[in-house]
DNA sequence: AATGTGACATACC
DNA sequence: TGGTATGCCACAT
């Protein structure tokens, strides 16, 4: 429900695309950019997810990796639960710090979300 | 309003 | 493979 605001803020949509990434999966944050209309805001959905761990809901991280399938934001996560280790337990494999065939993963919201 | 920022994407070397 | 550079755009200050 709105209340002064008709739209929520970039950062609330990205949170609501990533809680909706079914468990081993994973996606990219171009992907979700696009989903929200804004393709070339890829780098404001690592913004977003920066401030993930200071939202009040649980934002499954993990799960966004960048174009590369590579972790670039497990430096970001807490040491006491690292994505990789987050992502083998969802069933993704995880080497060199990149999700292991990550196409057979990967989960594009513009289409999934579309069926 | 202006400036700083960044967990990207792409290009180039 | 990795460093550098640029474009890009919404949010924070």
């Amino acid at each position: 429900m709105k209340k002064k605001t008709d739209k929520y803020s970039f950062f609330e949509n990205v949170y609501e695309v990533v809680k909706l990434i079914p468990k081993g999966r994973a996606t990219s944050y171009g992907a979700i950019a696009k989903y929200l209309g804004a393709a070339r805001s890829a780098r404001m959905v690592g913004y977003a997810l920066n401030s993930c761990f200071a939202h009040a809901d649980k934002i499954p991280a993990h799960r966004v990796v960048n174009r590369n399938g590579m972790l670039t934001g497990k430096h970001h996560f807490p040491d006491e639960y690292p994505m990789d280790e987050a992502l083998r337990k969802e069933g993704i494999k995880v080497k060199d710090d990149k999700i292991v065939d990550f196409k057979a993963v990967f989960w594009d919201p513009s289409i999934e979300l579309s069926l």
